[in-house]
DNA sequence: TCAAAAGTGTTCCCGCTACACCCATGC
DNA sequence: GCATGGGTGTAGCGGGAACACTTTTGA
């Protein structure tokens, strides 16, 4: 079967961002307000086009960077820096009203940022608490949905993250470089929504090897003894992994 | 940002098939042999172009139909039909020498058939041991890989499939509707490389809820005391997960 | 002195592992 | 009989859940 370019029908291509971080004990992901139509004015997830000679992974770092200033980090790197992965690709053919755009979306985990909108030239990127976002808050009703299918994507991107909590070590990519114990639990508890036994947990991720390394220092930023701070470790994998309750 | 035809530039976006099998006690993926350059005469996976107003999923389904005759049923169908989910994205730009092609695999599991190529147009399709392909069996060193980054795409859809084994109850998939423990079993050794203890396991996925329904019937097909035929439940997760041993 | 958060020790219990052992068929 | 695979019982152990308790700071 040859191809073509003639023989093929004109898409285009897209990354989607679901970026992902931990503020007040709230987890939020970054939405931004759209100049444009379609859905002008809705929030939506931040993304655009792929370059004609850029990986799919680079054009959602460079998006990153543009909304953000978010240095990205491909999931194989050191401590630093933000963890970006491939989540899911959409291409539902009526999913952008005016031509067939198939998105690959991203998921990112970047720890609390005071900026939210760094370099960006989206003037009105925000973060927002995923359960007002998605219909998880007490009341709900009038809620508008997310621009395009993003309430979707968004949807997806929690999903993965929280599952990912489980049986990696990606808890750390919400932290700063350096975090206690009781950090790292405020960020399993945000995101899975659930309260931990803080003893258990203490024990359950200092006696896992190469999860967390000692970074040598105390703080006390969090009121109460000092708590010995650390670094994330080289383990990429739990096992066995952190147990969510019930669910 | 507004974008309009002439701002992007112009993708072709395809679907890829990682289907898998088991077979004789081995797990196999589905490979056709390509009739056109670029690679003409390796192996590659199946695949082809996405439809103007066709679905991944949907086009996934179609290829899956043309080369191999499977009626496939999305991730959320009854016990009949086989398994098919998306796996990932692939858009290096390198990774097509002729045009920059995006390609969505997905993955497909499915009950050992007697016709690896039922229906199709691509004449040379068949059933490989995935050990072959890949670089897993016993002095090896003059294999051949396969099309374009295919090896990769391949190796993605295994590790996919045998992480899920782990915590959800898509082994059925590789079973035909009416099987026995044993045969399951037979499944997860194959797929996870291992020998598991038959009493344990069948204590395991006997008493887990949803996972097996009894389908009445009993076979003595496998030699030895007739066994009790199951047909796949409602459970899609597993909790707690079957445990995969070492690794 | 009290509140708050960090850690440690201990007990209980569930589930996995490892076997020993019996059951039902074909040969 | 014997081989083969199906299925049950049981002891041991590792790890999570629950919770008592001590430690170290700030107010």
């Amino acid at each position: 079967m040859p191809y073509e370019p003639s023989d093929y029908p004109p898409f285009a291509v897209t990354v989607d961002l679901v970026v992902l971080t931990v503020r007040r004990h709230a987890l939020c992901a970054l939405v931004v307000r759209r100049g444009e139509d379609p859905f002008k004015g809705w929030w939506g997830l931040p993304g655009g086009f792929v370059l004609p000679d850029e990986d799919l992974a680079t054009a959602a770092a460079r998006e990153l960077a543009e909304e953000t200033g978010l240095q990205a980090s491909g999931p194989d790197s050191g401590a630093a820096g933000v963890h970006l992965e491939q989540l899911a690709t959409y291409g539902e053919p009526g999913r952008d009203p005016r031509m067939r755009v198939v998105s690959v979306a991203h998921l990112v985990l970047a720890p609390d940022l005071p900026a939210p909108t760094a370099g960006g030239d989206a003037g009105s990127a925000q973060w927002m608490p995923v359960d007002e976002l998605l219909g998880a808050g007490p009341g709900e009703g009038e809620r508008r949905p997310l621009a395009f299918d993003h309430d979707r994507v968004l949807a997806d991107g929690l999903e993965r993250a929280r599952s990912k909590l489980e049986y990696s070590a990606l808890a750390a990519a919400f932290c700063g470089p350096e975090f206690t114990v009781g950090e790292l639990r405020r960020v399993y508890e945000a995101v899975w929504g659930v309260v931990l036994d803080p003893r258990n947990f203490h024990r359950k991720v200092t006696g896992t090897p190469g999860f967390l390394v000692p970074a040598g220092g105390t703080t006390t930023r969090q009121g109460g003894r000092p708590a010995q701070l650390f670094r994330a470790g080289a383990a990429m994998i739990l096992n066995p992994p952190m147990l969510r309750p019930d669910v």
